[in-house]
DNA sequence: GAGATTTATTAACAATTGTTATCGGCTGAC
DNA sequence: GTCAGCCGATAACAATTGTTAATAAATCTC
C-alpha cells in the first residue's frame, strides 16, 4: 500500500496498529457471510478471494506480495460479506482492525479521501471483471492472462486459475494443450 | 430520484437547473467513448446501457420512468465512458450539465454525502452482474427476469433482453420454446 | 394501403464446455 | 520408504450455445 499521501503522526499510529501472523497454505482469514472486521496486508505469500457456488468454488480475485486485501464493501455497509479470502501459499501478513482504521480515518481527511478513492477503485475492479465475462472466451481470457500474468500462471495452481477464469479444470487442460 | 435530504434552497437550484427534451426511439444520448457531460433524469419512457463488442452491442442495464442515468465513474475520472446511453422508447428526459451538478456539489455537503452513496451503489450494481454471469446459465437468468421484472420482459424488444442476457436472439428463442 | 424494415421463430450444423471417470506423477506425513 | 491425497492430462459422451439461413409476423414510412 502506498502510504506517501499520509502525515507522520497518523502514518505512525497506521503502522503500529498492525499485527503481524503468520498462517500456513489453505487458510481462511475471512469466511463469506461474516461481517469483516479486519483488513490484511501482504507482506509475503499470496492469498485468493472465492465464493461458493453450488458447492463450486469460484475464485475472483488473486492478490501477492505489497497488497492490501479487505472486503471494503462490508466494511461501509456493516453487511456480510459475498467472499471468502484464503491463503494459496504460507503467508506472512499484517493485520488491522476495522475499529482501528475508523478511528484513523476520524482523524485523517486525507485517510478518508483515500478510502473513496479505494472505493471507486473497487468499482472499476468489478467493471473489469464484468466486462472481461462478457467480451471474451475462456480461452482469451486463459491467453490474456498468460500475456499480461505469467507470473501468475506459474505460481498458482492450475485448478485455481480455471475457477478464476470462470472453466472446469479439464476444460483449462485442453485449451492448453489447443496452445 | 429521492430528493428529501436536499435542503430547500439547493433543491431548488437543482430542479431550476434541469432542461427538458424530448427524444425519439434510438437517440443515442451517450455515446461509448466520449466524456460524459451530462445526467438524465427519465420523466417517461425507458433507456438502456449498452456497449460495442466487436461488433455486436451488448446491453448492460435497462432504466425506467423517475431514474437517474449518468455515467459516475467518467464524471469522477474525466475518463471516456464505456458505455452509450440509447433510448428504446420515444423519451421526455430532463438534462443537468455536470457543471451543474459540481457547483450543488460544492455548496450542498449533503449533496456531496449524496454523491459517495450513489459512487457505492454503482459498485454494488457491478457486482450483482458480474456474479449474476457467473453463478446462474442464461436459462436461469431470464427466468429470474421473467420472476422479478416481468414487466420489463413485457416492454422491452426481445433481442435487447438476449443481449442483456448475455446471448442471442435465436438462443432466447430457444429458451422461451423449452418453457 | 403498399413496400420496406425490424423483430421473432425455427432448423441444421459446428464448436465449446461440462460431466464423469481413469491414470500417472508429485508431495507430504508417518 | 510407503501410503494417501492432491494435481493435472486425457477420453468419451451429453448439453448448450453460436452461426447462418429461411420465413413469418409486426411495425414503420410514405
Amino acid at each position: 500500500m502506498d502510504t506517501s499521501l499520509f502525515d507522520e503522526a497518523i502514518l505512525k499510529e497506521f503502522t503500529l496498529s498492525f499485527k503481524t501472523i503468520e498462517v500456513p497454505a489453505r487458510t481462511i482469514l475471512l469466511r463469506e457471510g461474516e461481517i469483516s472486521k479486519k483488513a490484511f496486508f501482504i507482506e509475503s505469500g499470496c492469498l485468493r478471494v472465492w465464493f461458493n457456488n453450488n458447492g463450486k468454488e469460484c475464485t475472483t480475485q488473486f492478490f501477492f506480495e505489497r497488497e492490501m486485501v479487505s472486503s471494503i464493501e462490508s466494511f461501509r455497509t456493516g453487511a456480510p460479506g459475498l467472499f471468502n479470502i484464503e491463503s494459496i501459499e504460507p503467508c506472512v501478513i499484517k493485520v488491522i482492525t476495522k475499529a482501528e482504521l475508523d478511528k484513523i480515518e476520524q482523524n485523517s481527511p486525507i485517510f478518508r479521501k483515500r478510502m473513496e478513492e479505494t472505493i471507486l477503485k473497487r468499482l472499476f475492479v468489478y467493471q473489469k471483471l464484468f466486462l472481461s465475462r462478457i467480451k471474451d472466451s475462456p480461452e482469451k481470457r486463459y491467453h490474456d492472462l498468460l500475456e499480461n500474468n505469467p507470473e501468475m500462471i506459474l505460481r498458482i495452481p492450475q485448478h485455481y486459475i480455471a475457477s478464476y477464469l470462470g472453466i472446469t479444470s479439464v476444460s483449462l487442460s485442453r485449451i492448453r494443450r489447443r496452445g
